[in-house]
DNA sequence: ATTTCCATGTAATTTGTTACATGATTTT
DNA sequence: AAAATCATGTAACAAATTACATGGAAAT
């Protein structure tokens, strides 16, 4: 390592030209590379896909776009509208497409702050009081059975039938002997792409909250009975 | 509603004194109420826990403690010390504790921005070349069994023998007879408070991790093989 | 008549991170 | 001799959100 372990406040003006667009950014460049499209084009897109797992406000992709066509990365034509301002359409370049590879090549997403606040919810949950307990497990399966459906829909537009797809769930008992009847479907997923196994990852999530909510379920109702067995 | 919908730019003063803490402020105050602590306590002791689900740094916890202070809901102790500055120690109030009660009680955070970098990086996956994506597998199968494990961990020192936990994985086969040998083992969790909850659901998710990954490999193996079969 | 959709964006603020600064003590 | 641990915190910045502002067209 150099010697140089401490950077002088004020950047070189080399990194300031190199300057990377931040996580949200590359996002929107990410999207562009789809389709030309304009902020309120990505807005919607993004509110029906990728929002489930990264969220972007208009606002922030409005404060994106701009910054990408600063560093040439995505070109805008204005496209006069009727009443509405003018629709801004973005399209990406070959420097941008180019720029999103070196990103998508380079980047450790695994120290990205990973926030799960159902997680952090219950983390804290003993200091909430047991009805307001019912009331968030039952929110979570409300939410969990969506993305099921929904991550199912996706893979379905794919030709992928959910019934055929092998299912995650708890063994109904450790002790129990499973009797192969047949050979294993082995083809059902042939020939997903990208999308399509984000998809299969949230429904093998929602799949997994939905187990957790039926082991802690039981938990809390063999609980009840312990107490109504025992009561003080 | 009231026809101002529009508030002022300016806050009333009782809104800002009423102002609430920001979701990490609340985190912190919420592990005060554990036990006394010092902001090197908290960092250390979120990194072994609450940082899998919800990172907070150093500087974060430090400037949230006098704004805990600042309400009233814990007071600090200055304990001096040979060589290190002073070590301030912060004790919750009973406010704090109501403080927390309250706010745990009433937020939703379910819209509170849940972002899964994984679940993103594999979106975009299909600009990057395929090398990288097993290399990304193979991270996120070193993250996933470490996850596993330290759940089980912390399972395991709640008593709860995890190879006595029904397990979570996928159906070896869509096409199976699944023969019960013996009753359920129903009470392997008995007792688990919402700490262990916590973990039992990182652990599942961990799992559903895992199986994504074995089912994702051999889509990509039989695609390696399809184009074996078939070279252009 | 009102709401929703289309479509842009800005301003102010909040929230969180990175890098810096300091310095004794203990471990490698 | 070097690094890590303990222990505080600040300054500068980056990232992202909320609320505001505008206004026509279409749907209810």
């Amino acid at each position: 390592m150099t010697p140089a372990t401490r950077r002088p406040a004020v950047p070189s003006s080399a990194a300031d030209a190199a300057r990377p667009l931040s996580t949200g950014g590359f996002v929107v460049l990410g999207l562009l590379l789809d389709e030309p499209a304009s902020g309120w084009d990505l807005a919607r897109k993004i509110d029906r896909s990728i929002a489930h797992f990264w969220p972007l406000t208009k606002a922030h992709i409005y404060a994106e776009l701009p910054k990408i066509a600063d560093r040439r990365w995505a070109s805008a034509q204005a496209i006069p509208q009727s009443g509405a301002p003018d629709r801004r359409v973005f399209t990406a370049t070959a420097a941008g497409r180019q720029a999103f590879r070196d990103w998508i090549a380079e980047v450790d997403l695994t120290d990205e702050r990973g926030r799960q606040p159902l997680q952090l919810q219950l983390f804290f949950a003993a200091h909430a009081d047991p009805a307001k307990l019912g009331e968030l497990l039952a929110t979570w399966e409300a939410r969990a059975l969506e993305t099921e459906r929904h991550c199912a829909d996706i893979l379905g537009k794919r030709g992928i039938d959910s019934t055929r797809l092998r299912r995650l769930t708890l063994d109904r008992s450790p002790n129990t002997t499973t009797v192969n009847t047949m050979p294993r479907d082995s083809g059902a997923l042939q020939g997903l792409d990208a999308r399509g196994m984000t998809a299969l990852f949230g429904l093998r999530r929602a799949q997994a909250d939905l187990a957790w909510l039926e082991e802690v379920r039981s938990v809390l109702a063999e609980t009840e009975l312990h107490r109504a067995g025992r009561p003080e």
